[in-house]
DNA sequence: ACAAGGATCCTCT
DNA sequence: GAGGATCCTTGTT
């Protein structure tokens, strides 16, 4: 997917496998998306857009390519693709492409696929706080996103931890990662993207 | 103004 | 596998 803002403006779910070939860069740190999630708008129960529009949520609603930020926990910052109106990626799981030496710094001496498997890890890595909710992603400076590389497979499966969600949405094979990479969280409950698409 | 709970991570066992 | 950290966001009084 081109990085035009029109290819982000469309149903998360469609934009998220195609996230899985780009970069985030933030200053001397480049990472490679290796996991995803969509959250498909208001009609989406484990959306935050699905109770309407917040303070907090105001990126979600547009423009497309803004970063959406929320504080998780009181201390994780998860960082957010914005898509169509209401929808955004939740970026998961990433792999280092540049800044290795002060990822492993910010990750407190971590190595292997735990340095970056799981999104407060990836705003650790990044460096990014709520501050930055809402900054076009599209742009040459600060944060941002680049081109990457095409994954070779794309894997497919549930979204982690929206227990709180119906049924119908808790159980969407709406989580997508690149296959043939360590760096995927929570590996056991993905498959190959073919085997669950219609 | 208050209470509840969270799209998680780490350290144990 | 279980539990604590930690504080913001939200809906309610």
């Amino acid at each position: 997917m081109a990085l035009r803002r029109s290819g982000f403006d469309r149903d998360a779910l469609e934009v998220a496998p195609e996230l899985l070939g780009m970069d985030l860069v933030h200053g001397p740190v480049r990472l490679r998306i290796s996991e995803v999630e969509a959250y498909r708008g208001p009609t989406d129960s484990a959306a935050h857009t699905s109770m309407g529009r917040t303070a907090r949520n105001t990126p979600v609603w547009g423009p497309a390519g803004h970063a959406y930020i929320y504080l998780c926990y009181g201390l994780h910052n998860m960082l957010n693709v914005v898509c169509a109106e209401g929808h955004c990626c939740l970026v998961r799981a990433c792999e280092v492409v540049e800044g290795h030496d002060l990822v492993r710094w910010r990750r407190g001496g971590k190595e292997g696929p735990v340095l970056l498997t799981g999104p407060g890890k990836v705003g650790q890595a990044l460096r990014i706080t709520t501050a930055l909710s809402g900054r076009d992603l599209l742009g040459r400076a600060g944060l941002r996103l680049l081109r990457g590389e095409d994954p070779p497979e794309v894997l497919a499966g549930p979204r982690v931890g929206i227990d709180y969600a119906d049924p119908e949405h808790r159980d969407a094979p709406w989580r997508f990662a690149r296959g043939g990479t360590r760096w995927v969280s929570q590996r056991k409950s993905l498959v190959s993207w073919e085997k669950c698409s219609p």
